[in-house]
DNA sequence: ATTAGTAAATAAAACCTTTTAGCGCAATTT
DNA sequence: AAATTGCGCTAAAAGGTTTTATTTACTAAT
């Protein structure tokens, strides 16, 4: 059994205050002018013990952890776990560390995770906000601690927030439908009352509108079974003999795919919100609607590290561009 | 901003002593025998002025933060992102939580995130190790920090792990092969020293012997980008004219539906080492073989449960069945 | 009347840092 | 000669808990 070796150790085996040490081990030497004979003293002894201080006790004394808190809907979601592994590495050089939980949409274990991390004293938080999850937010913030959102937001509270034009993409999407001459165009979206969710929904019924058609839309539970998706899916699909579907998220779109394939019916030409790795797999391939994934973990970091070091007031909303990604499952119709 | 309300500001406000106030929050009151008029006193101005304890402060003092560190390899594999979730869930209710990173098997990257989980004093570990990770598990263990590893292990090394029996797994895999005719039957695997690797080579080589057959073996560089990786693959198959192929990690599989798409080749019937949402999803769907998640999922947290209450002091090693899922891709060849 | 025991509470030490305020001395300025 | 400045370093406080050792005020026993 090791004892961990102490600040104090150090001080002790070279003759020389605590205070001192510290100061040197936090780059302060130059600044208190302590001779360079006994900075490299001290450095090149910490170095041979191989100290390392007490987090806990640095932190508890600064009151900085730099440790910020991700808190995400899924992470086994590749839209989420590609945006969470790009914030960990972003700002992983900044050196803060990144610790993250996913909520599966659960507001209450959101609640618990946010008091968790709050508890932990994590620097700042990077949250997709669940549905009730604004009394929350506003704690936080009323606690001074940098709060940003992304994917989605709260129209009543006043954050940070970087997120995708989620209008525009679904407008985009629908568009191409239309181009592509299909006619009979339904949109598969959530009962919830989250933005993008909204914002999606806008753009479908924007594009329907400009088009002069008829629309079709569907919404699932938030919490409904895979089996229970699949059968309102397979349901919206075949009674109402559409022939293209914008999804409004990827893992409905796989939904509806596992749908097709377990009642045996065919899919018609669609469009998943969100890429992932099966849609470039299948046979057909699966029109998408990438979000700039890279931008948004890029400024989403941007903004709580000018946050976190007072560089900024007013608050800050990013909205960026999405890109439709056409493949196979959008060919025009007159070739089907 | 609001100011954090301390133990001390409680003990003032009641005309108490800290320590008091203490004892009674850390449920200690019956034993220190506190009256329980006070108890109750406490416990209501607790509530209500909603007092939390600085964790940090507890941590510091106690040496315990109730924090598990989860180091995997990949988060964004539903194998390993399904572990975490199971894990998550099961020490939740212990009252201990978990933080989690991926290493994306990288070494470097690995020993950083032990390191930096070490200095903020986490309670116990549990790790995919990395190739090279070997003195740095050595090193937790020596500083007495309860380690279980899974998925792989070091033979030379005495830990508690859990993992899939995967020299059955590969060898009933193949056997299915086997039996279904087919006559070429080749086995992708990485460059890797890790233990699941070569008791996958092994399940493969020995099932190939039993039924007298000649074995193909390709290996793929563990940093290999996926195009890399794709080429390599394509060769493979082509090349040796496989009827069949085995692929020691869902990723690989994935590679090389990719592959046969993008170089326009047949797909042999193939299976896949662990499961992935594409493969139920696929034409034809994707035969597997499955690794027991849930139960490794939950002797991992009871083994460092244990271990962390003190209850056990010789190593556990734990190997639990896998399971192959026989779906279309492994259809008899006669009817082919 | 003293001792012993017990119930109820507490003061102070401990955990390990960072940071503020200041010390003793020599050299320089007034 | 006195006052100021600069140098190189340090003692002690602060951060917010838990825990050990102790105190106080009783009651019961000798």
């Amino acid at each position: 059994m090791k004892k961990r070796i102490l600040i104090s150790d150090i001080a002790k085996a070279l003759g020389i205050s605590v205070t001192t040490v510290s100061f040197i081990l936090n780059d302060k030497a130059k600044e208190k002018r302590i001779s360079e004979a006994l900075t490299k003293r001290v450095l090149d002894y910490v170095k041979k013990v191989g100290y390392k201080p007490n987090e806990l006790a640095k932190s508890l004394r600064t009151g900085k952890t730099k440790i910020l808190g991700l808190i995400i809907e899924d992470i086994s979601n590749p839209f989420f776990g590609n945006i969470a592994r790009l914030i960990e590495s972003k700002v992983y050089e900044q050196g803060y560390r990144i610790i993250y939980c996913s909520t599966n949409n659960d507001v209450e274990k959101a609640k618990e995770l946010i008091q968790m991390f709050y508890d932990r004293q994590v620097d700042g938080f990077i949250i997709t906000p669940s549905d009730g999850l604004e009394d929350t937010v506003k704690q936080l913030q009323q606690s001074n601690i940098p709060v940003v959102l992304f994917d989605r937001y709260f129209p009543d509270l006043e954050t940070d927030y970087v997120g995708a034009d989620n209008f525009q993409g679904a407008f985009d999407a629908t568009s191409h439908l239309c181009q592509q001459a299909y006619k009979r165009i339904g949109f598969v979206s959530l009962y919830s009352d989250q933005t993008q969710m909204k914002e999606r929904s806008e753009g479908y019924l924007k594009a329907m509108d400009n088009n002069k058609q008829q629309s079709f839309i569907q919404k699932v539970q938030m919490d409904a079974s895979d089996d229970e998706a699949m059968e309102s899916l397979k349901d919206f699909i075949c009674e109402n003999r559409l022939d293209a579907v914008l999804f409004s998220t990827n893992y409905l779109a796989i939904s509806g795919l596992k749908a097709s394939k377990k009642y045996n019916f065919v899919m018609p030409a669609m469009i998943a919100f969100d890429d992932h790795t099966v849609f470039k797999l299948l046979e057909p391939s699966i029109t998408v609607v990438s979000q700039p994934i890279k931008e948004i973990a890029e400024n989403l970091i941007n903004i709580l590290l000018l946050r976190l070091q007072g560089k900024i007031k007013a608050t800050r909303k990013m909205v960026l561009p999405c890109e439709l990604k056409i493949r196979e499952s959008t060919k025009a119709k007159v070739t089907l």
